[in-house]
DNA sequence: AAGTTAGGCAACCAAAAGGTTGCTCATCGT
DNA sequence: ACGATGAGCAACCTTTTGGTTGCCTAACTT
């Protein structure tokens, strides 16, 4: 029973790709969720917004938007602060352009994996 | 802002980045998970290989390993092809790509909407 | 032909994820 | 001062996920 699959409760800063692709997983994660990833669009479009805002149109309760705003939160990708009695959420980009590099090494390792394997069968 | 991010556009034929963020979900979603993101890496730092071969040292048992890389199939990332009694498995980049121009385009439209708001507060 | 090896299939299980309702609290407008 | 509003908290429910074990089949090896 090695897993021990914790969740990290800071997680949120950036990770560098691609030797520590465990720390990309949590940013893929909390982008790999139709709710999530329409907020995270639309904090992206339109700028910073209130919890209230973002969940109009979202589909499903306020609760359950707050959730999801919390799961950007721990994985980095939004953040908020309370202005009065609302919370207004902004992206985080830098977790995003990490999360950008990784799939950037991913392909180019493919691309050299690809290129060897064709070298080795035309030899 | 980061310079590896330049691309020819004609790889990413998967999902449309903004519109169509409903198709990215499940991509990120695929990579969401520290097992799965270490397949993928090795895949494609490695290059193609069997089942068992990714099984070794995955910390998990071959079952698992296979229904992870039947998600990351589900979602595009990777293909696999039968070989006498093996199963070969590897990577797919067009999603990776369109993941990727995803995120290129969230980065975009909040650098510009940061934009904007420091236009609007400096008037 | 017999044994070994890679993998598919199915049942099953615990925990996490996604969602809901109901209540309370703080803050803002009037 | 008071009602409306935005949000936090908690309990609860259902489905999905990640993992296991056990058995069966196909295909190489000798």
């Amino acid at each position: 029973m090695s897993p021990a699959r914790r969740k990290s409760a800071a997680a949120a800063r950036s990770f560098r790709a691609p030797r520590d692709f465990r720390r990309g997983a949590p940013v893929f994660a909390a982008l790999g969720d139709d709710v999530r990833l329409a907020l995270v669009t639309r904090l992206s479009a339109r700028g910073p917004m209130s919890t209230m805002r973002l969940s109009e149109g979202a589909g499903v309760t306020r609760q359950a938007v707050s959730k999801h705003l919390e799961v950007l939160a721990g994985a980095g990708v939004v953040h908020s602060t309370r202005q009065g009695r609302e919370r207004i959420w902004e992206v985080d980009s830098a977790p995003l352009h990490a999360a950008q590099e990784w799939l950037d090494a991913i392909s180019r390792d493919w691309d050299r994996a690809l290129s060897r394997l064709k070298a080795f069968v035309e030899e």
